[in-house]
DNA sequence: ATGAAAGCGCTAACAA
DNA sequence: TTGTTAGCGCTTTCAT
């Protein structure tokens, strides 16, 4: 590993590698490859040449010569949420088992920021991208019709039916709030994420169809909105902790906002699960660890990043570039309900 | 955003670019780099045609050409700790700001993994690397003197004194053992991390030093050996709890092992902090929402990633290539105690 | 089986 | 002010 960088010192390239080893640079390269047609003799002399100059081949410059940078680039909201943490980690455990490297990028959630970033991934000639959009605007569309290898994950934009990966976010909020409505809940509130984004809008009517199948009514005070931050879930929690006539379960869209629900909890030293039954989308590490242990819907989240980049490889294969796009699906994988200590039948 | 992958189309050059708008492609280069000295009536043509064709500049090629790629690595044992999670968003963020892109790595706590990426990445010509090691060895030494740009995060390997930031361990660790004492708990249990790492060691040490101050004893029981791993802290965690004479509080060296510390806890039927006291190094988002409420150590995650990012970007710098190597020392980062209510006074 | 040489898209002398 | 051109390090025909 020289630093090429440093000064004066200047890169070890194949022609070094070729000098060393009286050999062409065509042969380096060969060996490098592994192409077969060369004498095992050469071969070995090129390798020494290589381990004695310490040499490292210039991916860059191989890029440029044949096109593809085995870089894929990966655009979360933000990398400090664990979701997208155990995603993260599908996804580059999968892209480095084929040769792939991930650039990690965060929007932040911001579309402008997004859209930025998608340009310097393009000009950093990424072969593909993993994208948890941040809007669900029809902006991809340029993207996807000009055949850019791209996969959604998480979250799907508005009219797309294709190249995505995500949990069936209605099937698990709907297990979900049936699992309340079998402790006999009835007053069952939900705390809401941004509705334009499909796993807002999908949870939401997961639980609407739970309650509406059990002639359950929807009280509109009981519907609270938030947007998947922190912040939001304390906001809603206290308005809902505070109703003089509160819920007895309260099932929240994600994990930021469960820990500000259980903030105001907290404050309000509303008992949990006496008072009030706790269910929340999202599992984490810790939430078997603390007081109480939450119920919770865990997705397969690692399990989504690499299927994601099993079908971003897909899409990439050069093999199917003359034939057919390779016109993959939506993939939805299943979630688990997974019950704690913060859930129980009502009160009274 | 045009798929130069896809089987025809070809990617859109300068060349493309200089032909519409009636130049030559230095022009086109010289406008795209804002270099001053083309005319403005040239300059308009020139950004016409590149929106036209919807160019967008190849950084593969121009990093071939100028020897630098503006994007670094990073290396992390894992992103799925929050710790090293805040830390990345404080790299990238400063990174990004600066105009580099940051690739990241997991080396899954894996010296060989670790030094097949760091292979990698020099490979790909990062302009840098940010490392949180996972491995003391003195191996970081090849890097180091042959100048290849390179700070520490997080871990200081043993020897190195020079181009790292990271938390003040030792007096971190001391401080919080204090208040401890100041609670007045003497019988204070340890659950240590790696001892080879820096940041394993010192906190032990830190912890040392207190008790030694206040002439306490450090029973050898008491003295508990984790690899900051949550099995090791609910293994810990477990074997205190049992003893016939427990300690009346346990200073957990980092977040991993106080999860499982925590359900040990739980599992045991053992009130904290009635029974016993625990604080924790590390904070996290959810320390503070469920019950108990954790006493933490608090260290200053983002910004130790912007400092890193910052020292790195010093010394990547080429105006100081001739000068003396810019040599950075070691930055240390002071810790927070975030006292809330898993600590108490013991409770006898 | 091996080598010579063209060229990927860009920048930066150097010319004009 | 603008254009021509020589590489950056690599892969890949095409000769040998």
């Amino acid at each position: 590993m020289d630093g090429r960088r440093a000064t004066k010192t200047k890169q070890v390239t194949m022609h070094d590698v070729a000098r060393l080893a009286n050999v062409s640079v065509a042969t380096v390269s060969a060996v490098i490859n592994g192409k077969n047609g060369v004498s095992a003799k050469l071969t070995t002399q090129v390798k020494e040449a290589m381990v004695n100059l310490d040499y490292h081949p210039d991916l860059i410059a191989r890029s440029l010569k044949v096109g593809r940078t085995h870089t894929i680039g990966m655009i979360v909201p933000d990398v400090t949420n664990p979701f997208h943490t155990e995603v993260i980690r599908g996804v580059e455990d999968e892209a480095r088992l084929n040769g792939y490297s991930p650039m990690l990028c965060n929007s932040n959630e911001d579309p402008e920021q997004e859209r930025h970033l998608l340009a310097t991934l393009f000009s950093q000639r990424v072969d593909g991208v993993l994208l948890a959009a941040s809007d669900s605007s029809a902006a991809y569309d340029r993207l996807t019709r000009r055949r850019f290898p791209i996969v959604f994950i998480d979250r799907v934009p508005a009219g797309h039916t294709k190249r995505a990966v995500v949990t069936d976010n209605l099937g698990a909020a709907y297990d979900a709030t049936k699992y309340l409505i079998g402790l006999g809940h009835q007053r069952i509130a939900i705390i809401a994420g941004h509705l334009h984004l499909s796993t807002g809008f999908d949870r939401v009517e997961g639980y609407r169809k739970a309650m509406q199948e059990a002639h359950l009514p929807i009280r509109e005070e009981y519907f609270q909105r938030g947007d998947f931050q922190l912040e939001s879930g304390h906001r809603c929690g206290l308005q809902l902790l505070q109703m003089a006539d509160p819920p007895t379960a309260i099932f929240s869209c994600n994990n930021k906002m469960t820990l500000g629900l259980m903030r105001a909890l907290a404050e309000s030293q509303v008992p949990c699960p006496e008072r009030v039954s706790i269910l929340s989308f999202d599992d984490f590490e810790w939430a078997a660890s603390f007081s109480p242990k939450l119920t919770t819907v865990a997705q397969s989240t690692r399990e989504m990043g690499k299927q994601a980049m099993r079908m971003l490889l897909r899409i990439m294969d050069p093999d199917g570039e003359d034939s057919e796009p390779n016109e993959e699906n939506i993939v939805m994988l299943k979630a688990e309900l997974r019950i704690r200590e913060s859930t129980a039948p009502p009160g009274r």
